[in-house]
DNA sequence: CATGAATGAGCATTCATTCAT
DNA sequence: TATGAATGAATGCTCATTCAT
C-alpha cells in the first residue's frame, strides 16, 4: 500500500512537474518568436520589452521570468538562428566530396536558410548588432562557426589544388559576401524573387568556375 | 504716388521675402546638415530631433517650422543620401571609357559611398524601410536611379563584346549583389575593416576578369 | 489497540508538531536576522522581501507564511531593535552602583547602540515612524522602557545628592537629549567618526561632572 | 511717432518677459516646497518625482523643465535651507559681544531654526544626505558655513578665557551635538513641545555656566 | 520667424503581493 | 510547508509634438 502508493504520488507529481516546465518552455518559445519579429519590424534600439509582452498577451513582468534583461532576450532571439544556420551550412559541407561541389554546395545552402528563414538572417547579418557578436564567444560550444566552414571547404579546395589563389582569409570572405550580397538584396528588395535569386547562385558558380578553377 | 509708390513697396516686399525665404531654405540646409551628421552618429532609431535642434542653436520647435514632423525630416535626409550615391555613380561612370573598367569603377563608387554613408546606405539598402520607398517615387526627379547606371554599362560592355553573358537583368543583378555583399557585410561586421572591404574588391576584380572577360 | 495506539499517535503526532513549530520557529528566526542584516546594509526605504528571500535561501513567497506583509517584517525588525536597546541600557544600568557613573554608563551604552545599529536607531528614534509607534502599544512586554531606565537612575542620583537639580523630567530629558544628539550626528554626517562620537563622550562627561555634580 | 511706438513695444516685450519669468520662478518654488515636503514624508529612497509633480498638479515631464534630475531637485530643497540657517545663525553672533553670551544666543538661533523649520531642519542634518554633502562644496559661496560660525565663537570664548578647554574641534562639537539633541528630539517626539524644548535649553545653559565657564 | 511651456506616451526595470498547486 | 507563475503599480527618464505668444 505504502510503496505503491508513494509510487503513485511520485508519478504525479512527476508529471505535473513535467507539463509545467513544458508549459514554460513553450511560453519561453512564444517569446522568442514575438521577439524575432518585434525586432525586425523596428529594429533594435525602437525593440520593446513591452511589446513583445503585448504580443504575446503577457504582462511586461513575466519576460523577466524567463530572460534577464532586455538585451539577454535578443541575444538569445540571434542564438537559435546561429544553431541552426550552422548545421545546415555543415550539412551542405558533409553532402559530397568533391572540393569545388563542397563551395557551391555551401553557397546553395547559405542562400537557402537565408531565404526561409529571413527574419533570423536579418537579426543575423544584416543589422548593427554589435551587441550579439559580443555575448557570441561566452557562449556554449554548440554553436558551430559557420564562417569555419565555408573557410574549410575553401582551404581544402586550395590544397586539392581545384581552385586557384593565395590570401587564406580573403578568398572565403569574398565568396562569403558574393552569397550574402545574393541573400540580402533577395530579403530586402520585393522585386527580387527566390527563383531570382537561385538564378542569380547559378550564374556566380559560372562566373566563378571561370574565375577561380584551375583549368 | 501710389503707383511708383505702390512699387517701390513692393519690390521691398519682394526683396524681404526673397532674404527671407533665402535665409529660411539656409535654415532648412543646416538643420539638413545637422541632422544628417548626427544621424550618422547615432544611427536611425536613436537619432532625436532636439538633438538636432541643440546641434543647429535653435529650439525644437524651430524644426516644426521646416519640416512635418521626424519622419520627414528622416525621409529628406535619406533622400540626401540617395542624391549623393545617384550622383557618385554617375561620376564613376564617367571617369572612364572602357567597359570593363567603368563597371569596376561604378563598383568601387559604391562601396565607397557605403562605408562612408553607412546609416544612409542602411537605411537605403538594408532595412525594410517602408516609408521611404512609398515616398521616393513622389519625389522631384533630382534622383538618379542608381541602378540603371550599373545596368547601362554592362549593358554597353555586352554589346562592346567585352564582356560575355546573355540576360539583360541577370547580371548587373548579380554584379550589384556582389559588391552589395561587400558593402554591407563590412557595414554589419565589425571584424571586417575598411581596407579588408577594398582588398575584397580588388580580389572581385581579378575573378570578375577571369570570369566574364572575353578573349 | 485504541487506548494505547491512540496516545502513542498522540505522541507522535505532538513531536511532529513541535519539531514543525520549532522548525517554523527557526525559519522565521532566520528571516528575520536576514532582515536585519540587508536592513543594515540597505537601509530602510531599500530594503526589499526578495532579497531577504534570496539570502535565506528561500522563495520570496515563503516569508508570507511567517509574515503578514512587508511592514510587518520591518516592524518585527524593529522590534528586535528595541528588544536590543532596551536590554543594553538594562545591562549599563546594572554594571555600577554609584549613581553617577550609572548614568555615564547608560549613556555611553545609548550611543554604542546606535553606532552599531544605525538603520535600526534612525528608525527608532530619527524618523516620524508612525507605523511603528502605532504598533508599538500592542506589543508583548518584553520591551523595556528605555527611557524609563535613564530618569530611573537620574532620579536614584538626585535622591542621593550626587547631582543637583529640581525638575523631575526636565532633567533626564535633557541627558536624553545629550547622548541623543551625539549619536544622531554622528549617524547623520560622514565626517563624524565613532571614535570622534566617543570622545564627544567622554568630553561630555567631563562637562556633566562639573555642571551637574555637587561637590 | 516710429520712436514712441517701439518704445512701447518694447516696454510691453518687457513685461511680458518679466511676467513669464516670474512665472517661472513661482513654479519653481512650488515645486521645491512641495518635494520638501513629500522628501521628509517619504525618505530618500521612495521620494518619487511623480508624487511631486502630481501634488503641484503638473505632469511628471514639467519638473525637468526646472531641475535637471531628481538628485537636483533634492539638493536645490536642501541648499534654501542652509541658506536661511547660516544667516540666523550670523544674526545671533552678532547679536551680542560678550563672548560666552554668543554661544548661547547662536545655540538659541540653531534651535529657533530647527523649531520654526522642522522641515528643512529634518533635510539637513537628520536625514542620510551623502548626496548633498558631496555636491555642498561645490556651490556657490552664498552658503554661510554655520558651524564655522559656532566654531568662532567659541574659539573666541576660550581665547578671553571666559570658558576652559583645549581641542580646537571637539568642543565646538559637541555643543553642535547639545544643541542638536534638544533640536532634533523635540522634532522627532511628538510630546515634546516647543516650549519643553526652550526649557531644555534654558538648563542646558546653565549647566554650560557651571561646565565651562571660568571662575 | 522663433520659442518656452507643457504634456502624453513610451521605455526598462523592480517590487510587493496573490493564487493555484 | 513551500513555491513558481503571474501581475499591477510604481519609478526615473526621454521624446515628439502642440499651443500660445
Amino acid at each position: 500500500m505504502s510503496k505503491s502508493d508513494s509510487t503513485r504520488a511520485q508519478r504525479i507529481k512527476t508529471k505535473s512537474l513535467e507539463r509545467r516546465e513544458q508549459k514554460k518552455l513553450k511560453l519561453r518559445e512564444e517569446i522568442l518568436s514575438a521577439a524575432t519579429e518585434l525586432f525586425l519590424e523596428h529594429g533594435y534600439e525602437k525593440f520593446s520589452l513591452r511589446q513583445v509582452a503585448e504580443e504575446i498577451g503577457y504582462s511586461p513582468t513575466s519576460i523577466y521570468l524567463h530572460f534577464k534583461n532586455k538585451e539577454e532576450l535578443l541575444f538569445m532571439t540571434t542564438l537559435e538562428g546561429f544553431r541552426n544556420f550552422g548545421q545546415m551550412l555543415q550539412t551542405a559541407y558533409e553532402a559530397t566530396n568533391e572540393p569545388f561541389e563542397r563551395i557551391i554546395s555551401i553557397g546553395r545552402a547559405y542562400v537557402k536558410f537565408a531565404l526561409e528563414y529571413p527574419v533570423h538572417y536579418r537579426l543575423m547579418f544584416m543589422q548593427d548588432s554589435d551587441f550579439i557578436y559580443k555575448q557570441l564567444p561566452d557562449c556554449d560550444g554548440s554553436i558551430i562557426d559557420s564562417f569555419a566552414i565555408l573557410q574549410k571547404a575553401i582551404s581544402e579546395a586550395l590544397e586539392a589544388k581545384v581552385i586557384h589563389g593565395q590570401d587564406e582569409l580573403l578568398l572565403p570572405t569574398l565568396i562569403w559576401a558574393y552569397v550574402h550580397g545574393i541573400a540580402s538584396l533577395a530579403i530586402s528588395l520585393p522585386e527580387i524573387s527566390k527563383e531570382h535569386a537561385y538564378d542569380m547562385l547559378e550564374l556566380n558558380k559560372v562566373i566563378l568556375i571561370s574565375g577561380l578553377k584551375t583549368s
